[in-house]
DNA sequence: GCCGTTTTCGGCCCGACTGTTTTCAGTCG
């Protein structure tokens, strides 16, 4: 083998590629899927691919690899690209990746702008269909063109996907308008929202209703919804400022289990699920479970299921299956055995170890912070401030560190003065402290020494080769006084990707000398993200969810980790910060000292 | 291209909506 070592994410980024370019240029929908499938697969595979080949193992015994697409990964990493993708890619215009993007040009309308017009971007696309030019097209029209104007506008802006955080906030007064509206008897979140993806593309909501126009009426008037895109009997669609698309469906109550199920997917796990249900001679669409009847109406047959959720999985032999799941990674053949794991809850969190105070770029003081752990029942702490590196956050120097640890012993002090008076968390000694260039630490081994948790981070110079960019990190991993890897990737969601790493030498790293891995909840960084996370545990590493709290709201933000940690299998022993206090301690393998303890 | 208690060929999920059509392709979820 020779050539770089691609990671998983990359092999299958290429491939997922390829399925583009392929579908624009014509090929076979059956063919463009299998592609689509193998790349899944292979970037959820919890072993390096670069590790398999290199102990001669085979690929084929990946679901959705076959000979071929085993040859072309092999390839991949033998000459460093792969034939077919450079062929397509040569005759296909890789600006039109962009181009279907845009809602309601998919690749068929993406080929014939291409061929019709010469689009090879979304500026191209832009310009034609300012021009006029898209409309006079067959099979396109005015209203198309229209549609294609917004939709450039809304990939420009932020890729067509909002952040969680921001779609669960804007979603709200929404959500409460609706439930308040008469003739209500049910409102529920689903899609990607639901699932808990780091991002989603628009908001699915579903109501049993007996009056629907009322429900209808609560979405399209609400004060926050810029425009209403469309709006029927039975779905409304809106768009809200800030870009938000919300649809609205009410559906009869016998099937809404079955509706809930499949808007709230994936498409890959409806996929699964509706060939279990054809093996088994049954139909699965969003209005039940059927079996026989003939006809096109949707609602022949015999009705198995519909009304729940959970009659729909079990009337295919399954257990019911949390949303976070449904990703067509497994989750059908463990619920089909019984061996689904029994997924981190909220409630499993006995603490948050990374948070921020007005030490450094925090804008709550130490007391503040403390106050709103203990009301959200934290078992222990951690003040992690900057270390002094980061100059524009105030991080912290030596001396300060020791003024800091001052303020923390009166803490104590007061603690043991005033005994009861409801729980107190634990609170630890901690530091956020920079990976400097060379994978060095920015705070001396002796002050290190003293510290009950110390968390590394990279926060600048994160354009360095991967080579480099690896080495430094893992450097700083090796060092003994080390606990956490926080946000490992430095992705910012919809602003900036993440550093060019070697996780898989990073993982390994981190396992070796104990260090966890973050699971950073913070809405903007959601680092690592799911996929990232099962390879880590798959490492044999340790996670900690923490939230990188800024201010005491930030401190809510941990339901975002714990919703990724549930999409990466994640259960409450892989989560250090969900076990006791003294199984924590042991894990840290540090001094005795925090404050309270 | 993948896959196989309907195996080596012939399948591969289901339905609605939109806009453009006059019977339907394309897109979406």
């Amino acid at each position: 083998m020779s050539g770089r070592r691609f990671s998983n994410a990359a092999v299958a980024a290429r491939l997922a590629r390829l399925a583009d370019l392929l579908e624009i240029d014509g090929a076979n929908a059956f063919r463009v899927r299998a592609y689509r499938g193998a790349a899944e697969s292979i970037e959820t595979h919890p072993e390096a691919i670069a590790d398999v080949l290199a102990r001669g193992g085979d690929l084929t015994a990946l679901k959705g690899v076959g000979k071929d697409l085993a040859a072309a990964v092999t390839t991949l990493f033998d000459d460093g690209e792969i034939p077919a993708l450079r062929e397509v890619a040569e005759r296909v215009p890789v600006g039109l990746l962009d181009v279907v993007r845009v809602p309601g040009v998919g690749p068929k309308r993406a080929a014939t702008l291409w061929r019709e017009l010469g689009v090879t971007s979304l500026d191209d696309l832009d310009r034609a269909a300012r021009a006029g030019r898209v409309a006079a097209l067959a099979g396109f029209g005015e209203k198309t063109q229209a549609k294609v104007l917004a939709g450039v506008a809304q990939v420009r802006r932020h890729g067509g996907r909002v952040r969680l955080g921001d779609a669960e906030a804007a979603l709200a007064p929404l959500l409460a308008a609706v439930r308040d509206a008469p003739g209500i008897a049910r409102v529920e979140v689903a899609g990607s929202l639901r699932r808990g993806r780091a991002t989603v593309g628009d908001v699915d909501l579903l109501a049993v209703a007996d009056q629907p126009a009322a429900a209808m009426a609560a979405l399209r008037e609400h004060p926050d919804v810029a425009e209403v895109l469309g709006s029927g009997d039975t779905k409304t669609s809106v768009r809200l400022e800030g870009d938000l698309q919300v649809d609205l469906r009410v559906v009869p109550a016998p099937s809404f289990g079955a509706a809930w199920q499949y808007f709230t997917g994936s498409k890959a796990h409806n996929v699964a699920l509706r060939q279990r249900a054809v093996d088994r001679g049954l139909r699965l669409s969003e209005y039940g479970l059927f079996r026989g009847g003939e006809g096109e109406h949707p609602e022949r047959g015999e009705r198995l299921a519909g009304a729940d959720e959970d009659g729909v999985y079990r009337a295919l032999g399954l257990a019911w299956v949390p949303p976070e799941l449904r990703e067509d990674r497994g989750e059908i053949a463990a619920a089909a055995e019984g061996s689904l794991p029994r997924l981190l809850e909220p409630s499993d969190l006995r603490g948050d170890l990374h948070m921020h105070s007005d030490w450094s770029d925090g804008t709550a003081d130490i007391r503040a912070m403390r106050a709103a752990c203990a009301e959200r029942g934290y078992a222990y702490m951690a003040i992690t401030d900057h270390s002094q590196a980061l100059r524009m956050t105030g991080g912290l120097d030596p001396e300060k560190l020791a003024r800091q640890w001052a303020e923390l012993d009166e803490i104590a002090a007061e603690d043991a003065a005033s005994p009861g008076g409801g729980p107190r968390p634990v609170l630890l000694r901690g530091l956020e402290v920079d990976i400097l260039k060379d994978g060095r630490l920015d705070l001396g081994d002796d002050w290190l020494a003293r510290l009950d948790l110390v968390i590394v981070s990279v926060h600048g110079h994160l354009d360095l080769p991967q080579a480099q960019q690896t080495e430094r990190v893992v450097r700083a991993l090796q060092h003994p006084e080390v606990n956490v890897l926080a946000h490992p990737t430095g992705r910012l969601l919809g602003s900036r990707e993440g550093m060019a790493l070697d996780l898989d030498a990073v993982f390994e790293a981190a396992a070796a000398h104990g260090v966890a891995v973050e699971c950073n909840a913070s809405p903007y960084r959601l680092d690592l993200g799911d996929v990232e996370l099962m390879r880590a545990v798959a490492a044999g590493c340790r996670v900690v969810i923490d939230t990188d709290a800024h201010a005491v709201a930030g401190l809510d933000d941990l339901r975002y980790g714990v919703a990724t940690a549930r999409r990466a299998w994640l259960a409450r022993e892989h989560v250090v910060n969900a076990w006791t206090l003294e199984r924590l301690r042991a894990f840290l393998a540090k001094r005795p000292g925090a404050v309270g303890a």
